[in-house]
DNA sequence: GATTGATCATAC
DNA sequence: GTATGATCAATC
């Protein structure tokens, strides 16, 4: 099961040196990296692993792009590979396929939701073509340890897409109506809002109930465990 | 044990 | 403050 990294021998195959640049490319050099450890990985990218993984909370999706040389522009919003309209996302599973996490997928514009649609959400894009990366995350399992799986693309169904549709609509009404105190991680089967923030104290504007805006915590959209694990299932059969 | 709410790190 | 990348940890 163990795959040698093409990138462990540079002068024999010389590594990637520019961002992919289509979804083949992409893909072949994902999949170069299936079975491999996390420490394999971070070898290959040349970074060391971290000392505390449970404070390095964001290592393994930076790895991962690393390691395929995508390069996101700093700062700016969108899919990672901005020409490809690709988003790459890592998913922790268990030892049975199953998502052991959420999945972020971008903050809640909650200034600007009033000039949004669904068809036009930053949701909608970053959704509409993903890059899934499986992988390993069992507690008995060091974090070095951790392998990869065959990562694969995924672009919604029409079903898919009508259940976030609904979900997306319903926040915006809901925040829309001044009530965004109202709004938890209950609401939505697919896309779920919760906090995201660098602590409890931060603070953006929302609207009020009035004419006048609130203050309120930062939000993000987030993918339920429910929903990956059917993509999962129909898209990564070895995860059985 | 799954879900919700809170938080960690880094760059600009 | 914004963005990127997520997982931790308290609660149900």
């Amino acid at each position: 099961m163990l795959q040698t990294l093409r990138v462990h021998h540079p002068e024999r195959h010389p590594p990637p040196v520019q961002s992919p640049r289509s979804e083949a490319e992409l893909l072949g050099r994902t999949r170069a990296f299936a079975g491999c450890t996390l420490a394999e990985v971070a070898a290959s990218a040349g970074v060391a692993l971290p000392a505390e993984p449970a404070r390095a909370k964001g290592f393994v999706g930076t790895l991962v792009e690393r390691a395929l040389f995508v390069c996101p522009k700093p700062g700016a919003a969108g899919p990672d590979l901005a020409e490809l309209g690709i988003e790459i996302k890592t998913i922790p599973l268990a030892a049975g396929g199953q998502p052991r996490e959420s999945t972020f997928v971008c903050t809640l514009p909650l200034g600007r939701l009033e000039h949004d649609t669904w068809e036009t959400s930053a949701v909608r894009k970053k959704l509409a073509r993903v890059l899934w990366v499986p992988v390993e995350h069992d507690r008995a399992l060091a974090f070095g340890a951790r392998r990869l799986g065959a990562a694969w693309l995924w672009s919604p169904s029409e079903a898919e897409d009508a259940t976030l549709r609904a979900d997306w609509d319903a926040v915006q009404r809901l925040v829309l109506r001044g009530a965004v105190e109202t709004l938890d991680a209950r609401l939505g089967t697919a896309l779920q809002v919760r906090p995201k923030a660098r602590h409890g104290g931060m603070r953006v504007r929302a609207p009020g109930e009035g004419e006048v805006p609130t203050s309120t915590m930062p939000r993000g959209f987030y993918l339920r465990a429910t929903f990956t694990a059917a993509i999962v299932r129909a898209c990564y059969p070895s995860a059985q």
